[in-house]
DNA sequence: GTTACAATGTCAGCGATCCGACATTCCGAA
DNA sequence: TTCGGAATGTCGGATCGCTGACATTGTAAC
């Protein structure tokens, strides 16, 4: 997350959306199937898998290494987020016939899978469904956007805390985030992060560690995630 | 937009996102191919075509009248939005197998097409063709909404106005909507819209009517709604 | 262990927006 | 033409979250 300029911090939520490592459209069977639509590249780090604004001719599917996705000018960048393997990325663009809305670079060294844009499309069409998984994991995530911005819209940042942490705690019931990324993906300032945490804490739901918040009443939370 | 309860106007800006009827994957060519996959319906106002949390074995897509999308219980209703025809609903549910996430009811006498999930499926793997268009069109509206959370983020009432003028301004320059209905649109309050609208006024870019307002200098609004 | 950097905790001031309340104006139906 | 509901214009108070500043604490590298 370093880098990004702290009075843009809002757009990273975004990493949620863009970039959730769930948005997983292709199995590596599918890849398979799909190999004649492109081909594997390597990229060094820092160097970009494509540009915001250049027609898209085609996406991505990251295999190794992580991707950060920008907005706007290089002196003036927005951190969209941040995707690893797994991740398609470049592929609304592409199937529109729109540039890029983004900017993609790897963060390390990355390996991903290039389809291009004129022979993936016969392919699809010759494997309908492999498109009716894409298309699924599109809605999906379609979904879940619309979703983000219910809770963005007229959630107090008390309430979208929570309900990050209801989300996010891993089986130990630990989120391993800084308040700092927290405030980040979902589009507040550090400060509030941290008034709502003290919050949670006061009440006894919650409790604060370094780079670390474990959840201790996970029903309760969600509670708060539902006021408002 | 009778019956919103005032103080969640804000779900309602996701008539651009649900609702949109420029939500449009499907061609009535491409309904002709899919017949098998369903039938024709038709619905009484005020009958619901789904509700929400039922399990969604069933996409619509609607062919004449209107259809609101709800969100809550019917005694705490939140109108998510409005579709008319060419619109698709509940495709999301149904083909993530997820129950559906709002209701839709019939405004006036509705005609439309209702797929059966079990009958589409195999269809659409017969066309792939439709299902390409399906998932470009759900790819758009991702966009779309991606897009539209960057607006509502981290800009001020007054560009998110000028934004919506710009884009939602007729061939005469004129947008035809009450302030209460375009601050339910951006999830504003009316007050807030009011005095951005006069601000465009004072500055000679907008005129006000009764429900209406005219679009003076679209240049100069655009250039607002990039502001922030 | 020292040191540098990252993360956390806390405060005051400020701006945007929401809310409730009210007066005014417009439109369409009786 | 009159009348009632809808839409608009305008206030002041209250709230939320942001910014900037700073002290404190934790971590890891030397």
């Amino acid at each position: 997350m370093k880098g990004t300029p702290a009075d843009q911090q809002h757009l990273a939520w975004l990493a949620r959306s863009f970039g959730r490592p769930d948005y997983l459209p292709l199995s590596p069977a599918d890849l398979e199937v799909l190999s004649r639509a492109g081909e594997i590249v390597k990229k060094y780090p820092g160097t970009h898998l494509f540009k915001e604004g250049a027609a898209a001719t085609s996406a991505f599917l990251v295999r190794e290494g992580e991707v950060d996705l920008y907005r706007g000018p290089s002196d003036r960048r927005e951190v969209v987020g941040r995707v690893g393997p797994g991740a398609v990325i470049g592929d609304i663009a592409m199937f529109s016939g729109q540039p890029y809305i983004s900017s993609a670079r790897a963060v390390g060294h990355v390996t991903a899978f290039l389809f291009d844009r004129d022979r993936l499309l016969p392919e699809l069409a010759r494997s309908p469904a492999i498109t009716l998984r894409w298309l699924v994991a599109s809605l999906t995530q379609l979904e879940r956007t619309q979703r983000r911005v219910l809770n963005l819209m007229h959630k107090t940042v008390l309430a979208q805390v929570a309900g990050l942490l209801v989300n996010e705690a891993d089986d130990r019931n630990e989120v391993a985030l800084s308040q700092a990324t927290i405030a980040t993906l979902l589009g507040a300032s550090r400060q509030s992060v941290n008034e709502a945490l003290n919050q949670l804490k006061r009440r006894g739901h919650v409790e604060t560690g370094y780079r670390l918040v474990r959840v201790l009443d996970r029903s309760e939370l969600s509670r708060v995630a539902a006021e408002d």
